[in-house]
DNA sequence: CATTTCACTTTCCTTTAGGAAAGTACTATA
DNA sequence: TATAGTACTTTCCTAAAGGAAAGTGAAATG
């Protein structure tokens, strides 16, 4: 009944990591948390705030956050109408993810200017 | 020369966590770095211990990590030859995102099971 | 001599990500 | 009336990611 693999298992880290992956995966949707988690509220704000982002990819992102329920869209019913976009509480849990990879894109920076 | 932008600027954030991202993208970098960190060293033993990837996308993987310096492969001369794959001490570095990414993850699933 | 193991590579194919450019519908402002 | 801003959408396109299946060459094992 003893298992025969011959390698060590580590799906206790990589199931749970992928999962977090499968959320936050591509180039966009941290850099765009970052911007509404700091104020930017506004479609083009946000937009502004993220150097090379096209607004395609921004509405199909904001999408997906909506739906994992990072951020939230508020329509706003003044003349004219507003759309803001507004942190969850729960895109503060991403807070340590967000501080590790910046302090380690940090210091791979200075690395990489060290040496080249 | 001030400048008249209307959006809050989160590029010290941004920046350094795109770098990292660029380093790290993929569904595939961070659990075969976990599965060498955790001690496997063969190609056979990693492609077992990731349910899902397939040699040709970890043959791939492993030359980028190894170009990031985050993973070696040793060759050992014995007869036969041996080829392992070994954690560089800078992938240690990479232990803080690896934990948040697990914790974030281990939570995410438990609020998922508990919603539906 | 046949089979298996190891570490891949090769081919073919589909999907997804992403970018460039223009357009749209509405409102506001000069 | 013309121009500008807001929040997008649409179209077209390329590149990269990823998967399935088979193959390869060397060496070890039965």
């Amino acid at each position: 009944m003893a298992n025969k693999m011959g390698y060590l298992s580590c799906l206790d880290t990589v199931k749970p990591v992928r999962d977090a992956i499968e959320v936050i995966n591509g180039k966009w949707k941290l850099p765009i948390i970052i911007s509404v988690m700091t104020g930017n509220e506004r479609f083009t704000d946000i937009q502004e705030s993220i150097p090379g982002i096209t607004p395609k990819v921004l509405a199909k992102e904001l999408k997906d956050l909506e739906q994992h329920q990072l951020i939230k869209r508020v329509v706003v019913d003044d003349y004219p109408v507003k759309i803001l976009y507004k942190p969850e509480p729960y895109a503060d849990t991403l807070t340590p993810i967000i501080e590790a990879l910046k302090g380690w894109g940090l210091n791979h920076r200075k690395k990489i200017f060290e040496k080249e």
